[in-house]
RNA sequence: GGUCCCUUAGCUCAAUUGGCAGAGCAAUUGACUCUUAAUCAAUAGGUUGAAGGUUCGAUUCCUUCAGGGAUCACCA
């Protein structure tokens, strides 16, 4: 293992850890004096020249000059340079805590320390701190990635994003944009008289939207609740409270694809305005980026997948038929079966063929998604949606075929979507049976109904509009990049243990484990079939008993997954290897589209068992030593 | 979930047709009083993502697995 070079150079951090401890100085310090951010050293130099200040941050750079050493100290604000001078910085004080000139070697790239100094510039003309005193106060044990290169493994900046931020401080004011793009808009909102709510994150229906939930479970309510697809029903219920302007900035969850443009936990703005309906919200959405662009940005202009977008023009607003009338030459309004619209489907021209839709919208909406909408670079509210495609919005009065109801286009990409809320129960009801209750739908097309919300409606709520433009999607416009993941700064990512870390850390937890008295502990020990096998195979583990006895268990899910399928899950107890303890091993795991295939997959965990885990115990200790029994597989539901 | 691609030292990257795993930065030791990707000298550093297979020989070819990326489907 010392053989690792990272474990090497960790091991030399961690001794100079230890030689800080002897000196008698803390390498973990809480207290800071910082007197002053780099930033305002650095503008105010003319007045601040030879005054006595201090300031702390990450140690970046080092270049020893014998006598006379120079680094730079990162702070929140910007990189100063530090001069230490043998004769001015002294040797380690212990009364004061301090580090002298020649404990520097205690120092490496990635400590954050505390310097006292005066203010100068250096023969090469740089503002710098002459340092007098010096404190340590987190001693950093593992190397920053190259300075010059960075980090360029996509999945490191991700997993990592407080190295690649730290290396390139750039990417710091890419995430405060992003930070005060909210406050904005939360001033905004606040200024034409919103008030902003908290509304569940954990809801008992998913409603608002066809997206598939998350599901999770209350313990102390014993049941199943959905993370939240939608804040939608909760902001009217407000409205029907009687606050006239309502806004939350609401998590997300949706359980599908990820891909440049999702991520499957995100954020939106979502308002609800009573008294007005959807006209009111297209001046709302339009005032809101314009104020976004101006006051977090300070800029109108932004370059959005190649394209020059301008906030301060007003934006194109037009019905989806008009758009499709425009881009195709043919009217929507005038087709009159299904049939003639399908035809005119299958005439256009795409890459991928069109399969035949339900309705004349339904149609449309096709029409439009392979012929406008790749076009729709300019900002666009795109309105006038067809009923079938949007049954929980108020139909226009003077033509009910479509909705009161507007997409936001920028860059191609969808931005939100806003609509004159519906607010007569029992056409909310007839039109969830129809659209959603019908029993030739899948039961993926199948979509709840929230019926306490209809309960509401029945007690009436005023006539209300909301807008719901997606946090993230903003911030990728705002800030020009094209994948959701440079907005997000901790994208999902799949747990990962890299193998360095898994010696580094494992090892560790084996001595912990070497050295505790396991057969007092009582505590049970969970292990994966793969840690259970190198654990034997290390001889960290034996038998303490000739008899093995294993117990196994099959837990059945009584419910399929969102995909249909069962799905079991195997573990089993062993007695034998310690006193008054058991091994448990976990990590066999059936699915099968079938519920009776999962009952026979006890027999299948049996056949797991004898032949790897026997095989396994047997490959490492004397078989004829050792009498391996094997329970009936319990099964759990 | 489908398809394609990637994974070599702490970081960034090499390695010819399957033939001794190599460099820069970082590290360690030493020198150095204005450097700034400091410089100079020396030293050390590898589970080539994991497991298996083919081969005299595998970073390279094959299989499985893990993680990541791109793209399609679903969605905002």
């Amino acid at each position: 293992m010392a053989d690792i070079p990272l474990i090497n150079y960790r091991n030399i951090r961690l001794g100079k850890v230890e030689k800080l401890r002897e000196l008698g100085i803390n390498p973990f310090r809480s207290k800071c004096s910082r007197t002053h951010y780099a930033d305002s050293i650095i503008k105010d130099f003319e007045s601040m020249e030879g005054q006595t200040v201090t300031v702390a941050g990450r140690l970046m750079s080092w270049r020893p000059h014998g006598k006379l050493t120079f680094c730079h100290v990162q702070d929140q604000t910007e990189r100063m340079q530090i001069l230490f001078h043998k004769k001015e910085l002294g040797e380690t004080d212990l009364s004061l805590k301090n580090l002298g000139y020649s404990d520097l070697k205690l120092l490496d790239v990635g400590d954050f320390i505390e310097i006292t100094g005066s203010v100068m510039k250096t023969q090469k003309g740089e503002i710098t701190v002459l340092a007098n005193s010096l404190k340590m106060l987190t001693k950093s044990i593992r190397p920053l990635p190259d300075k010059w290169s960075g980090l360029k493994d996509r999945e490191a900046i991700l997993r990592r994003r407080y190295l690649d931020t730290t290396i390139k401080p750039g990417n710091k004011d890419h995430f405060e944009a992003i930070a005060r793009m909210l406050f904005a808009t939360r001033k905004f909102l606040d200024d034409r008289g919103f008030l902003e709510f908290t509304t569940p994150v954990l809801q008992p229906q998913y409603g608002g939207g066809t997206a598939k939930p998350f599901i999770t479970r209350v313990n102390a309510l014993d049941c199943d609740m959905y993370l939240s697809i939608s804040h939608e029903l909760y902001l009217k219920r407000l409205i029907a409270a009687g606050f006239d302007k309502v806004y939350t900035i609401g998590k997300y969850f949706r359980n599908e694809g990820i891909d440049k443009q999702h991520h499957p936990e995100f954020s939106m703005i979502e308002t609800m305005t009573a008294y007005e309906n959807y006209e009111y919200n297209m001046d709302l959405i339009e005032d809101l980026f314009r104020y976004i662009a101006e006051q977090a940005f300070g800029k109108m202009e932004f370059n959005v997948q190649g394209h020059t977008i301008d906030f301060g023009k007003p934006w194109k607003r037009i019905s989806m038929v008009d758009a499709v009338l425009e881009a195709t030459g043919r009217d929507f309004r005038k087709f009159k079966t299904v049939e003639e619209a399908n035809a005119f489907l299958t005439s256009l021209e795409s890459e991928e063929p069109v399969a035949p839709q339900a309705s004349i919208g339904h149609a449309l909406a096709a029409a439009f998604e392979i012929k406008v909408e790749p076009t729709l670079i300019e900002p666009t509210l795109l309105y006038g949606q067809p009923m079938e495609i949007s049954p929980l919005a108020k139909p226009m009065d003077d033509d009910p075929g479509f909705a009161e109801r507007f997409e936001i286009f920028i860059g191609g990409m969808e931005c939100g979507d806003n609509w004159s809320e519906q607010n007569d129960p029992v056409h909310l009801l007839e039109c969830w049976k129809e659209n959603f209750r019908r029993k030739d739908l899948n039961p993926e097309e199948f979509h709840p109904l929230d019926l306490d919300f209809v309960e509401v409606l029945e007690y009436g709520m005023p006539p209300t509009t909301g807008i719901g433009p997606g946090v993230e999607r903003m911030a990728m416009i705002f800030s020009e990049k094209d994948n959701i993941d440079d907005v997000i700064f901790f994208p999902m990512m799949k747990p990962h243990v890299s193998p360095i870390n898994a010696i580094i850390y494992e090892v560790d937890q084996l001595e912990d484990f070497r050295g505790k008295e396991v057969e007092t502990t009582g505590e049970d020990m969970a292990l994966s079939m793969h840690d259970f096998s190198e654990l034997l195979s290390d001889k960290i583990i034996s038998p303490e008993s000739t008899e093995l006895t294993i117990y196994p268990y099959l837990q059945v899910w009584e419910k399929p997954s969102a995909k249909g399928q069962w799905k079991a899950t195997g573990y089993l107890d062993m007695d034998g290897f310690f006193k008054n303890k058991k091994v448990r091993i976990v990590g066999y795991t059936a699915k099968s589209d079938k519920k009776s295939e999962i009952d026979a997959e006890k027999e299948a965990f049996r056949i797991f068992i004898e032949q790897s885990l026997s095989k396994t115990i047997r490959q490492y200790f004397n078989a004829d030593a050792y009498d391996i029994k094997i329970a009936e597989v319990k099964i759990i539901r």
